[in-house]
DNA sequence: GTGAGTTTTGTAAACGCTTACATTTTTACC
DNA sequence: GGTAAAAATGTAAGCGTTTACAAAACTCAC
């Protein structure tokens, strides 16, 4: 292993080792019809020169780099670090690696991070959060665009187009199932607090409001509050909450739509010197790192990211392998109960 | 903007638009020696039939495509997270994009996610976080292997070799100078908690020390706990710290390496009934979003990820254009003062 | 209109691999 | 030993760009 400055190609090895290049793009490619002799000949003086194969040009002769990209709107919100996470893990065991492109919210990035995957010529392109799927049909286009191209994977999202997987929770159920535990727990008034319409959160709000109508609610207003902002913005819900409640709005528990918006909530709470959950029982979404990490623990809705990011790579392998792109896989989610209910 | 299936090439703007493939390449590459009208009328026609260049074959011949590699212990640990979202942002408005690899702790992982990189052919790696360099030398040979072929820069971490650049906080001063502060709010017994032996964790410890020496303690065997895990274990963190408690340790303060040690303290503290920060004062280190999530929001080292991230790319953007490359940069951390001191 | 200098363009050879197809070598069987 | 089939290897033509070098076209002062 000998490390020479000179750029070493197949050719090199081709001479020194007394075979022909087509030999030796065999071997590197792990071929079965060549001789073993040859093989083990080739590899050695590989291995002795220090030959490492062109990672362009192979991907010329290939068509493919075994690159998978990622995009996901923010890889620093806990929840969708953590699917990252196990995606990157999942594809580096499979020999790929992961291009990432954190889009940020707006549907305009999320288009232009698209485009640039494919022009990278990336095999496949996963999409982690509901957030890249919007309730409006217009702004989805962007998704269809790619897939005809390459697979698209959706984590927790839910979009039915050719070529574009679906892999999520029943956001309608796991919300209007978790409220209605709520009920159960004794609460009167129960306060949604959500920050995205994007299809999937208009699915969760609609989970809360059929489990209101179905204890006689119909009229939402003093029970939803939408909120701007994303997983740095705990400070700005406290002090809307806060706002709010000066204002009149009363409530006993919180479902939240994400964590980080129940954590405010908690810590809203807490400054109020509430008792928890006596008080104020909360209920999280997604089941992050946050809900372990805060003290009370926060019951939280458990979407299942791991098994599910596993079975997205594994689904996208097959894909990669040549079998048929499945459609969509709903799974249920799962309350996890904690401190705070 | 037709999308033609069959593939375009060079050739085909070529053809369509009456020019060489080596003028279309000039316009491609936005070389100036063309002339204006040729210019707009390959741009035009590039348009028209929706002409993507190969990246590929890009790549194979400009030796490049823009691609610089991240590494990252761990994508879902807070702080690191953080860095990973300002880096990849910072690359992209370069053009650049960023290829990730978790390498988790071990640093045999870490050299073969680093050999990876260079086999991929990334222009350069970034490697975040003080865990990539160990206080045993031999264990930072395969980041030397790598500053062979090309730039790697450290972040928060520092190694002093050719061709890679370390910008960082004065770890040891920060520690010195927060445990200082802890004096001077009368605590009487600071417990440290860390969790890593790397050259960065070495050196806060080195400041924790010499600040108790300060204060004429000598025997750091009370005063120092090790744990062992990392942003997922506060469970285990705190059962370690019960069980220590109950074996007739105590202390009125905790200093700790990583907030999410901190957080164990915090919770460890209110599960006990402690009043915070008159029972016990804690500071964590490195003001990641964790610090201001949890309630009481908590003391905190700054260790300026955002600047030091976006001046980290600067620089590399610099020498990838043929500056010089710098050996490395100290900054002081800073305390932010909040709720729990 | 001429010629030197400048711009613009074209030709053809890289870049370092993969792979279809042709050729040679080996194997197995009679 | 001869033969057909199977296995191993080699030749050469891609893959889609970039770019050195050569050639052509333009400018402008005289």
């Amino acid at each position: 292993m000998s490390d020479r400055k000179e750029k070493l190609t197949i050719y090199d090895i081709s001479e020194k080792s007394g075979v022909s290049i087509a030999t030796v793009s065999r071997v590197l490619n792990g071929y079965q019809n060549v001789n073993e002799k040859t093989r083990d000949k080739v590899l050695s003086v590989m291995n002795e020169m220090g030959y490492k194969p062109n990672a362009f040009a192979r991907g010329l002769g290939l068509d493919t780099m075994k690159t998978i990209g990622i995009l996901c709107a923010d890889s620093s919100d806990a929840y969708l670090a953590k699917a990252v996470y196990y995606i990157e893990e999942a594809l580096r065991a499979a020999q790929y690696n992961a291009l990432l492109i954190c889009t940020g919210y707006s549907f305009e990035d999320k288009k232009n991070a698209l485009e640039l995957l494919l022009e990278r010529k990336v095999d496949a392109a996963i999409l982690v959060g509901s957030n890249f799927v919007s309730s409006k049909a217009s702004e989805n286009a962007y998704i269809k665009d790619a897939a005809a191209s390459i697979p698209v994977m959706l984590l927790n999202a839910c979009f039915e187009c050719d070529n574009v997987y679906s892999l999520y929770c029943n956001d309608y159920a796991a919300v209007k199932s978790a409220v209605e535990f709520l009920y159960t727990k004794g609460r009167k008034k129960i306060l949604y607090m959500y920050n995205s319409k994007s299809y999937s959160g208009m699915k969760k709000l609609t989970g809360f409001k059929d489990a209101l109508s179905e204890h006689g609610i119909d009229s939402f207003a003093d029970y939803t509050v939408f909120l701007q902002g994303g997983p740095d913005d705990t400070d700005s819900f406290v002090n809307t909450l806060n706002n709010l409640c000066e204002n009149g709005l009363s409530f006993d528990a919180v479902m939240a739509s994400e964590d980080y918006l129940a954590i405010a909530a908690l810590k809203y709470a807490i400054k109020k010197g509430m008792r928890i959950p006596e008080d104020l029982a909360v209920i999280g979404y997604n089941n992050s790192s946050l809900a372990t990490i805060f003290e009370p623990e926060l019951t939280s809705v458990d979407n299942k990211l791991k098994p599910l990011s596993e079975q997205l790579v594994n689904t996208l392998l097959g894909v990669l392998k040549g079998s048929e792109m499945p459609g969509k896989t709903e799974y249920s989610a799962e309350l996890i109960e904690r401190r705070t209910t």
